[in-house]
DNA sequence: CTTGACCCTGACGTAACGTCAGGGTGTATC
DNA sequence: GATACACCCTGACGTTACGTCAGGGTCAAG
């Protein structure tokens, strides 16, 4: 069939077929002597790989990798795709949370430039730095307001929840900084930091990230889940933050 | 301040600062006579919020109107922004059940080109010219044997929540087809189909969304909500998948 | 032989920047 | 005063996955 036919039957465009054609993704199974594109079932099969592919998030040159490839491990990479839609939804997640107490008046559509989160709440160099920039605004007065007016309990769940994901670290040590499963835990720590505390943009994580190994006392708290875990958590933050 | 310590202090690059000025989201506070741009505490602040607005998710050509019109209803924008959120991570959630639903084994990485999803599950010219194109292969049978394997629970569970879908959709009759909450209510049915049935790509999603109006029988099915929620649906799918 | 439906290949536009390349500015030092 | 070096500038092209023309062949019907 030609082209037209092709595209009605899949739901895909005419545009993204010659496209996946000229990337080398899916080719037509003949041409016409005239140059006309021609697809036959085997074609089609193929494309229901790529869009299946496709609407999970995989990015087309993977998928290529992943069918043209044999002996590609199809699971694994499931597995470790699943990873970054989990690391995605949490971050999602966050972001609903912080939407929402925005909504409530209880954020200010603003951040501190430092951390407050229990890692232990001493300030840096970096802190004092935007402390001493930003600390006589409306801005800081409100969120030292609203994290004063944490109670007890919640600062515990809070850290607790911190420790969980410093364990969780440290149990990765050894892995690459780049793999899903770490890049995943980053995610969950930026989730953690905007539910609890402010907006943690990336520009911010990764400025909390160079601090966790660059100051004694962020690196010290951390590594009570274990010695290396500081480093990991500071080369994952890296990663993460350069996408 | 000069271009590189505001940088460093935001964390963003230069780039992105020469690249906001460009496009006219934040401008230096000030030109050197040789042309370097100077920030001040109050361009810092505004960068501050156009921070917040991206981590959100916003585009940068919306948060310019936010916040360039003084008149713009901030809260509003916030809720309608939340409802994609949340649409958002209700499709991802859609698609973590299907990688999982994949590696083990209960899926096949394709799909039927067709709706079985308790509408009637008769099938239409559409579905019946997917079968005759895929009836034959393993696809087929292997999502045959799966649906085949629900029990009636199962599919009573699903059909309900798949009526109140419908209803939700009905409670917003009157709306324009693209008003957020509209297409938030196609996310959850886009990652209700993928939860329960197979992989809905848009290409499937568009090719049901024509279907609900143009078959008797869908229609009906749907109306059962209320008159013209197929209508509303339909439109909204369309809208959905234009982009 | 003309119409109309269909096909082709560029080429530019999208969002939000990253990454050079080529060249001017500012200040400290030799 | 020349040089070194850090810092600043403006293009311009690359990225992802296509959408949208513009300009021009192909094919079957009338």
């Amino acid at each position: 069939m030609k082209i037209q036919e092709a595209a009605r039957l899949t739901g895909v465009t005419e545009r993204t077929l010659r496209y996946y054609d000229r990337i080398g993704l899916l080719h037509p199974s003949g041409m016409t002597e005239s140059g006309y594109r021609l697809y036959d079932e085997d074609a089609l099969r193929r494309l229901q790989q790529i869009l299946f592919f496709r609407e999970l998030g995989f990015p087309l040159a993977q998928i290529r990798e992943i069918m043209d490839s044999p002996g590609y491990d199809m699971n694994e990479a499931l597995r470790r795709h699943r990873l970054l839609l989990v690391a995605e939804r949490d971050r999602l997640n966050g972001l609903i949370d912080l939407a929402e107490r925005t909504l409530k008046g209880e954020n200010d559509m603003s951040f501190d430039a430092f951390d407050r989160s229990g890692i232990d709440r001493q300030r840096d160099a970096y802190a004092e730095e935007a402390r001493r920039r930003w600390g006589g605004t409306d801005a800081y007065a409100e969120s030292e307001k609203k994290t004063a007016g944490y109670g007890k309990e919640k600062w515990a769940s809070v850290e607790e929840e911190a420790d969980e994901i410093f364990a969780a670290f440290a149990a990765l040590r050894g892995h690459a900084p780049d793999e899903p499963d770490v890049q995943a835990l980053v995610a969950r720590w930026q989730a953690h930091i905007t539910r609890n505390y402010y907006a943690c943009t990336k520009e911010i994580l990764a400025g909390l990230g160079q601090m966790y190994t660059a100051d004694e006392r962020f690196m010290q708290n951390i590594d009570r889940a274990g010695a290396g875990t500081a480093q990991l958590m500071s080369d994952a933050i890296a990663v993460y933050c350069a996408k």
